[in-house]
RNA sequence: GUGGCUGUAGCUCAGGGGUAGAGCCCCGGUUUGUGGUUCCGGUUGUCGCGGGUUCAAAUCCCGUCAGCCACCCCA
């Protein structure tokens, strides 16, 4: 027997049910998007090596799909977009107003693990603001955010933008005498807080000349914290979303390139998953492109947002609802008379040249296994057309109500 | 890399030494131009794989592989 094919671990097939699941979700991304001003852009799946070794490190290089191609160069599936970004804005930087408000939908591959919310290929959405200095940015990606959520059906009651600023524990580390080079494991510290046993940290802390005390009273000054903070909160509250947001210096996100204002959406009540994160990243653009450019942004992957979603009320009804509107069709031209086959596929073409969306049976069927059909279709007209033709009925799949037309008026009397 | 759980029909799972099961899905029929529910019928299995114990293993034992989940990591 012949071996059979599965996908490799942590790659997806999209039955249809899947893709217009995800084409759901991927339409709300960019219709949100489009109405914060932002464009779509895209770049390419495959790049140097090298790329992701600047901005990460070598050790970025054990979570690729990457190998050698046969020009022998060092190539790698990508593992995110920010340092695409980062060139193609510092490429071709005068080419463009600034701000840029720049988003984008895509493909990318991480060769780790495959669990729950994670594989090793994903979707992700990334919306990035470059060339603006104001915190206000930061603060129009966070309402984005909000807004993104809103869109997909969630409630106040189901996520929080945890909100914090890095530039803060920045402040506090040096105000308290930890030297510069000291800073990223003290942040480390903080980002780990959380996860990891109190007395271990008070370890950490205290070998950085640090009170676990000092750092608990400074996680609670909140919007205090900082003038960004303060800022993009009181811009937020002017737009009405104050309670969404929530101060929690607690969030620092893990990677070193974050140098100012951080987000993430978290779900309420499904385990608290961190389902995007953001934030500021000024001095990136220069280290990928040799420009300087101030940056933020932040991205949403589609495996955890899409698991929220189904296991959320109002959300899982909108998914549903797409995606059942994404396989119905409008009418089934039901062929009651098997000569007249040529005829009833030349009504689909009228109605379908009219934007309808329309199907018929390619065999003879009877005629009430085609209702039978129509019905399983989501069609909300059937057409019948037989030996009267072209006299045909329109039949109301929803109150049975059917009504004699003909060819000449059928696509008046359709919506009637 | 570490730990836990699960592998039986396409899917969800039951069965725990003695002929391989249910529901769902799918397909066909329910007699000749009008429907979803109903009714009847049908297809599909190396019971993950390998070894052991036994007269007999889907079942018990050992190993192995795969999947899932959690940890680590998380751009």
């Amino acid at each position: 027997m012949a071996k059979s094919f599965k996908t490799l671990p942590g790659f997806r097939d999209f039955y249809p049910a899947e893709c217009a699941a995800r084409d759901y979700v991927f339409e709300i991304w960019r219709r949100v998007a489009n109405r914060y001003g932002f464009v779509e852009y895209e770049g390419p799946v495959l790049e140097p090596t090298d790329l992701y070794r600047r901005k990460s490190g070598e050790e970025i290089v054990n979570q690729l799909f990457n190998f050698e191609d046969k020009g022998e160069r060092e190539v790698a599936m990508r593992p995110e977009l920010t340092p695409t970004l980062a060139r193609m804005a510092a490429a071709r930087q005068r080419d463009f107003r600034k701000p840029l408000r720049w988003f984008s939908i895509g493909q990318f591959f991480r060769y780790e693990r495959h669990q729950k919310g994670r594989g090793r290929e994903f979707y992700q959405f990334n919306c990035d603001i470059l060339g603006e200095d104001s915190v206000l940015a930061d603060a129009e990606l966070v309402a984005l955010s909000v807004d993104l959520m809103r869109e997909l059906g969630f409630t106040s009651n189901e996520f929080r933008i945890r909100l914090s600023d890095r530039n803060a524990w920045v402040d506090f580390g040096t105000g308290n005498g930890i030297a510069d080079e000291d800073i990223p494991i003290f942040l480390q510290i903080i980002d780990k807080m959380e996860r990891t046993p109190e007395d271990k940290t008070d370890e950490q802390l205290q070998a950085l000349g640090l009170s676990l005390e000092a750092v608990r009273a400074f996680m609670e000054s909140g919007s205090e914290a900082s003038e960004s903070l303060a800022s993009i909160l009181a811009n937020l509250e002017a737009r009405g979303l104050s309670e969404y947001i929530e101060v929690d210096l607690g969030i620092v996100r893990g990677l070193a390139y974050y140098t100012g204002p951080v987000f993430e959406i978290f779900d309420i009540g499904k385990g608290m998953r961190a389902v995007a994160g953001g934030g500021r990243y000024d001095q990136l653009i220069k280290l990928i492109g040799n420009i300087d450019m101030p940056a933020c942004g932040f991205a949403m992957g589609d495996m955890v947002i899409t698991d929220l979603i189904r296991e959320t009320g109002g959300p899982a009804g909108k998914l549903e609802a797409a995606v059942a509107e994404s396989s119905a069709v409008d009418a089934y031209i039901v062929v009651a008379d098997p000569d007249k086959a040529g005829e009833a596929a030349g009504v689909a073409q009228l109605l379908r040249a009219a934007g309808k969306r329309v199907i018929f049976p390619f065999s003879p069927m009877k005629v009430g296994k085609q209702f039978q059909a129509a019905e399983q279709s989501g069609a909300t007209r059937a057409i019948v057309v037989g030996s009267e033709f072209p006299e045909l009925s329109i039949k109301n799949l929803q109150d049975r109500s059917e009504m004699i037309s003909r060819l000449d008026s059928l696509l008046a009397d359709f919506d009637a």
